[in-house]
DNA sequence: GCAGACTTGGAAATCGTTTTCCTGGAGGTC
DNA sequence: GACCTCCAGGAAAACGATTTCCAAGTCTGC
């Protein structure tokens, strides 16, 4: 292992002046004793020790990125936008996975404090947890208190910046859109009951069916999954058939509805809508193609990046809205 | 910021016995000591500094992994099996993407060395480039020089553990299965000319067509990618009418020939038959659901990190075998 | 009751950098 | 030419842990 001693030694000048010469610094170098030190460090090989910088510095180039499934492509496009970001300023990024579990997404803020990252990026829907939220902000302070910064991808309940998505604005739309197609009864496949970002989704369609004087839509509940929304989908198509449009939270979860209906031989859209929510570029290829409402998820992730990158007196939110996108998979009524 | 000195301190004993409580050691501290320091630790909110942990111990733990693209199910089925084994390990990951440019993966593995990551794992398929090849080997052999394993998935160039897909082989099975049902006539979207992974693929699927007495298949190439099946697709499409079969060389471009077709009003499989590679799991719910060859991608990320984890004297190649899994975009001929 | 072995606690060296001082020489001004 | 400023270079003190070595007890066995 060849240390900046070594390369010093070998070029014969004092570790201060390899230092300057070899990891920027303020001072300057004279053009002999630094040609000589990179040569040095060229031929031995050099790799600065980053534990040792991040020690001496107090402040390391590592930023922590917490998503909840890196398969789900909602989190690998919004982690996809935040990590190009990093890399453009010459940052590392570790990624920590929770599985959906929020006991490991306080593991993750506590672990990736111990490494002083520079900042951390939390992506994805609490929980409507009180308790999990309160101990989860207290991390988080411990973690500010240090030094360290935090920016969130999704709801504005942990006092950071946060790029918030307009969740209920999107689905309150995208029920006036259904709505304005003729659809008047609806069901909504509403993933779990305690993640805000489903329940969101949720009230702001209901809402919206509410104002425009249209019956309360059938509330399915589920996992927020592709299986969730094919489970959902499936117990709907067994039920009642008056349903005519059916709005998933997610369009992950629209697929598996998508996949439920054909499997019993229910056509979509000939009998049934289908609706989902994030746009997921990976799935713009279904058929029939999706309605859904737009979040331009890699912005967002490299907005909150943006947010944790370049620290502000104040706390910031910034709203995010999605854009309802028509597509096949939802027919006008006549 | 509180160091362990302060908890040292507050607690009345000294450094060592401090260190030896809160990050284990093989040391014993008697009972009273013991509760006295975690009382303390857990009152001033003690984070280990992990900079400073891995320059004492001299190895810390994280874990680097460098894919291609993050957005691309591919790489997030395989990294996340990687990050399973590390997350169960107590092990951060750090990912680096290198958006397919060899020189990033190069650059990677150089940050990673500085940071003195327990291992790296380079995933996804290398470039038929000697020039490259080289110097990413010269870096890794830096990295390895000073402790660092080194694991890959994808194929074996480069002289460390490695999890090789069966490339040539799942394509060679596959085309023995299309030929079995009846197709003579096929054309290869290959992808780009010099990625090996595309490469072998199409050589084996070639190769199998010959053994048996098969015309030489058309062979279109393009990039990696959906859009680069579609263009393929598209270009299939205009010309000739022959063809009966398409062997995309993975799924995601396969995702792409099927919306060509589609746009086209070419009906699969009733007009051509579409067959992948890879099964990647977000693609199940197609329609027509997708023949291609099943790889264990999260198995095969889980297996890479143990053997980069638990390193051996040999270097060890293992070999997976990929399954031939027809479907709905495959027709039988008669 | 005592030699030897084992255990527990602490002082201090160490890990590889950065950075603060300090020093001596060069250049500028009056 | 004296004085002041500026600057390149080096010695040494952090940074926050781990770990080696040493000293002082505490057991054990006879």
């Amino acid at each position: 292992m060849v240390t900046l001693e070594d390369v010093a030694k070998h070029a014969g000048v004092s570790l201060a002046t390899a230092s300057r010469v070899l990891n920027g610094s303020t001072r300057q170098v004279g053009a002999p004793l630094r040609a000589k030190v990179e040569m040095a460090a060229e031929q031995l090989g050099y790799r600065a020790n980053v534990a040792a910088q991040t020690l001496a510095r107090g402040a390391g180039n590592v930023i922590g990125l917490v998503v909840h499934d890196l398969v789900d492509p909602y989190f690998a496009a919004i982690a996809d936008g935040a990590m190009r970001v990093a890399e453009s300023r010459g940052l590392m990024v570790m990624v920590g996975t929770t599985h959906r579990d929020p006991e490991r997404e306080i593991a993750y803020v506590s672990t990736l404090n111990a490494q002083r990252v520079r900042a951390v990026l939390l992506t994805g829907s609490r929980l409507d947890d009180v308790q999990v939220t309160r101990r989860l902000r207290q991390e988080l302070d411990r973690y500010r208190e240090s030094g360290g910064q935090v920016a969130c991808v999704g709801q504005d309940l942990l006092g950071a910046d946060t790029v918030a998505p307009g969740n209920a604005e999107g689905a309150a739309e995208l029920a006036r859109a259904l709505a304005g197609l003729g659809h008047r009864r609806f069901a909504v496949l509403a993933g779990p009951a305690g993640l805000v970002t489903a329940r969101d989704r949720t009230t702001g369609f209901r809402g919206a069916l509410a104002a425009l004087g249209l019956p309360e839509p059938r509330i399915v509940h589920g996992t927020f999954d592709r299986d969730g929304g094919y489970a959902a989908a499936a117990g709907l198509a067994e039920a009642g058939k008056e349903i005519t449009c059916v709005f998933a939270v997610n369009d992950v979860m629209a697929m598996g509805a998508l996949a439920a209906f054909r499997d019993r031989g229910v056509r979509v859209p000939q009998d049934v809508s289908v609706a989902g929510f994030d746009d997921i570029a990976t799935l713009r290829d279904l058929v029939p193609s999706l309605s859904t409402v737009r979040l331009p998820l890699a912005d967002m992730g490299a907005r909150a990046m943006e947010l944790a990158l370049d620290p502000a007196e104040r706390v910031r939110i910034e709203r995010v809205a999605g854009e309802v996108v028509i597509r096949e998979s939802t027919r006008r009524l006549e």
